[in-house]
This record gives structure tokens, sequence and C-alpha cells, in this order.
DNA sequence: TAAATAGTGTCTATAAGACATTATCTC
DNA sequence: GAGATAATGTCTTATAGACACTATTTA
């Protein structure tokens, strides 16, 4: 399976014949849906696990909280094809938060297509996650067209007051972070540039939904020092009491 | 997170209000892309995974070998919505395989959007991964206008014989498939309705990319039977030297 | 000194990896 | 009986879970 390379065709040979089909190609007008990427944006506030919502301001499900997220652009369908899933999702996400793409992880989740799922017309949304550093948070600022914005705590969410299927979404997310939280460094995205062992283990928790004993999730926090994906970092955290070592990821090389 | 209720909003109020709102509603005319369900069908055949690929009698790609796979129907886009994606999938395969699906392992692997990743236009497909029981494989049939069809060897496929981005889409399936070897019952849709320990354990050796152990293998297996998972089926497998017993899963009630 | 939280150690259960060994069949 | 594969057993190591314990700070 390793003989298949990621990125096929970047520099595809078009015989003449080919190019002479794709110069008379004329694209049918079958009836197409509208394409939109949707993104759950979390972040830990007060020792909460949160989603970044919009309050609709018009129908269809105004009123509601819906995730922010917008069209992809598919520039004329021909000449100029538009931009990439990615691109556009992060293309979204800098003019929804203010925050830059870079600093924010960025995945997609899955595509979301029920019929009807917009009464207005047939959307199919390209729904991603992103989760932004606490530290980050105080940057975003409620942007564009966004009438309000504010963080929701996950827990307390209903689905009720979420508009479309954005319920659904929402779950798929968080159990699409859930599932990578043992297996990538994806809780490094939800963490302070410096953190401490508890900090960490609290982030861990609020993932899996499950309470990380604090003497067992040393121990695997001790592993990813030995393994050097994390390193003690100058400082300590002041608290009411005993202070704490602080630690950071190592950058990548 | 549990609060979120998988399927909101199946039979959601409408106010007056917004009716008249969607009654006066017309779709604006943004250019929209289409959208595609792209499917990687595999299977076990002669102890190697395989995949249905047809080969295309059309340029773009004329000649390369490409997924089954077809545009999703959206209705009119206003009164009909036309078929969800997971309907578009299934629809499609047994338009291309003659088989049920529900006889069939079919889920969603991702959105693939690239712009130009079709020459043509601009496509949006939503990939499928489909797994065949080696017993289905005989009937398969090859679909309405597919001009040839031939499962092929994956570890054997050239990114250069494939069209499009499906060399990425297969690489993605099978990664898709292989993460979830061990936490869910997938491996059942790959062996015969009956079958003996160590044909699972070449379905798990296919699927993880790593040789298991057969000693170690048979210890899970031993487990799956404890948890009622498998449970000893009738019958030997005849080999050339001593047969062994055979095994089925166990129907979920 | 008391309260609080950081940090350490221990015991057990479970599962994986790497073998060696025995059992039972066909030819 | 020879060859082959099924089936079993054993030893080691890694990890998770539960929980008791010690250390260091603030108030």
């Amino acid at each position: 399976m390793a003989v298949l390379s990621s990125k096929a065709s970047k520099a595809r040979k078009v015989s003449p014949e080919e190019a002479q089909f794709l110069a008379k190609y004329r694209p049918e007008s079958f009836p197409r849906p509208s394409v939109t990427v949707d993104i759950a944006v979390f972040s830990i506030i007060d020792a909460e696990l949160r989603v970044l919502l919009v309050r609709r301001g018009q129908h269809p499900f105004k009123g509601s909280w819906a995730l922010p997220g917008g069209f992809v652009r598919v520039g004329d369908g021909h000449r100029d094809q538009g931009e990439d899933l990615e691109t556009a999702a992060a293309r979204e996400l800098t003019e929804e938060t203010g925050l830059r793409a870079s600093d924010v992880f960025l995945e997609q989740v899955g595509a979301f297509g029920r019929a009807n799922r917009d009464p207005r017309m047939r959307v199919i949304t390209i729904a991603f996650c992103a989760l932004v550093r606490p530290d980050l948070v105080p940057l975003v600022r409620a942007g564009g067209d966004a009438a309000e914005a504010d963080w929701l705590t996950v827990s307390s969410l209903s689905p009720n007051d979420l508009a479309f299927d954005h319920a659904e979404i929402i779950e798929r997310a968080i159990e699409h972070v859930g599932t990578r939280v043992d297996t990538s460094d994806i809780a490094s995205s939800l963490v302070a540039k410096t953190f401490t062992v508890q900090e960490l283990r609290h982030v861990h928790a609020l993932l899996t939904g499950k309470p990380q004993d604090p003497g067992n999730f040393r121990r695997k926090f001790e592993r990813l020092v030995e393994d050097g994906v994390i390193e003690q970092a100058p400082g300590k955290r002041l608290t009411a009491s005993k202070p704490a070592m602080v630690y950071r990821f190592v950058k990548k090389g």
C-alpha cells in the first residue's frame, strides 16, 4: 500500500487528443448542490470544553446557534476552479475569528449532506474541526457578518438550540477529536504554550470524556518527555499551594 | 456531550413567519460545484486485498482505472432535494456491482475536493469505502456503463494507472479501514460466512499491513468467542493437512 | 501548623510480542 | 511414518487502572 504515493497527478501529462477533448468540453447543466464548509471551533475556557457558535439573524433557524461557515468558492467552474476545501475552511476560520489558520489545528471531519438539512435548497457541507489554544482565545474577534458569537459549553448544549444538523456535526467533531487524543499531539492545540502536567491531564479528560487519574496520567506524560515530545520549560506555575513545574511541546523539525 | 442527541431536527417546528420566508425564498445562482460519490470497494481474492476498479473509456484519463461512482441526485434543488449521500453511495454500489447494499459494509471516508482534480469542471466527491465478503465476489457483475471492470491488487497499484485523485482516495480508504480493525467488527465484512482462525488472521494481517502471529492472534480470537462476537460453526475446513475448525460471526440482535 | 495541590510509588489486571511445543490430519 | 498445518502453552514486556503515600508550597 506504500506504493500509492500521496499526491498523485500533480503535473499530469495531457495528450494532444485529450487537450482537444477538454477544449471542446462544456459542463452539462445537471442540477448541482450548494457546497459549504462548516467549522466546529473548540477551545477550553474556564476548564470547560467550548465551541464557538454564531447566532443566526435570519431564517431559517433564526435565533438559533450555528457553526461558523460559508460557501466554498468554486470559481467560474471552468477556467478557474476556485479554492480547495481546506483553503475554504481556513479562510472562513480567519474571517470569522481573526485567527491565523497557521496557529490553529484544522482537520476535516467529514461530509454532511442529508436531503432537506437546509429547507431552502440542497446544501452539502464539509465539516471541519478546529482547535484553538486557550491563550489565543482573547484574540478572537467576532467576525464579519456575525450578529452575535459566543463560546458555548459543549456539555450543556441542547440540540434544540442548534440550527440545521449542527448538533450532529458537533457531536461527530468531538468524537473525531476524542479518537485522536492518544495517537496524535492533538492535545497540544488545546493547551497554552506552556502548561503543567495537570493542565494537560485536564485536556485529555475533557476530550476523552473520562476522568484521568493523576498518577497514571503522569506516567503517560513522562513517556512523552522521554520520547522528546514534551520538554520542561523554565519557570513555574503559581497556584494556591505548591507551584507546579511547567512544560512545553517540542517544536517538530 | 451525551446531551447532544444524534438525529436532531427531524420534525422541526416552522413558525408561520419562517414558513412565509421559505415560501418566498429563491436560491441565488452562485456558481456551484458538481458533487459525486466514489466508492472504494474492497474484497479479498486469492489471499490478496483487492479493490474494484473500472477502466475509463472516455477522456479525461481515458484508459486509466477509476473508482466506481457517480453524481449525487439533488432533485430540482427546491421542492425535491434528492437523495442522501449514503443513499447515493448505496445506489451506485448496487448499480455498478449488482450487490445489495445491505450485504455490504459501507462507510464514508471523507470529502475530496481539490481544485482541478477534474480538468473538466469543479467536482467535489464524497468518498466511501465498501467491504465485500469474498463469497459474494462471484455475484459481482460489471455494471451499467462500465466498459471494463476488475479487482486489482492493492499492493501492486501504481498511482500513474489511476484517474483523478483516486490513488489518494484509495490510500485514505485503506487507512480508514485499517484504523477500525481492532475496534469494530469490520473484519466480519471480509470473510465468508464461515471461516477459520487463520482466515480471519489473514484478513487482519492484510488490513493492518502487519503480520499477525498465529498464537497471539488466537488469543484475540478466543476473546471474541468469549465475548459472544464469534461462535463455532458446524463442520470443518479441509486443507492439505489437519482440518481446521470453522467459526461464524454471531448475528447481532 | 493546617490545608491544598504537586509529585511518587506500588500492586494488579490486561494485552501484546516472541517464541517453543504438541496435536491431528493427509498423503 | 513424513510432512504440514492446526492448536496450545510459556515467558517477557508494556500499559492501564486503582489507590496509598510523600513533598512542597501558601496562608
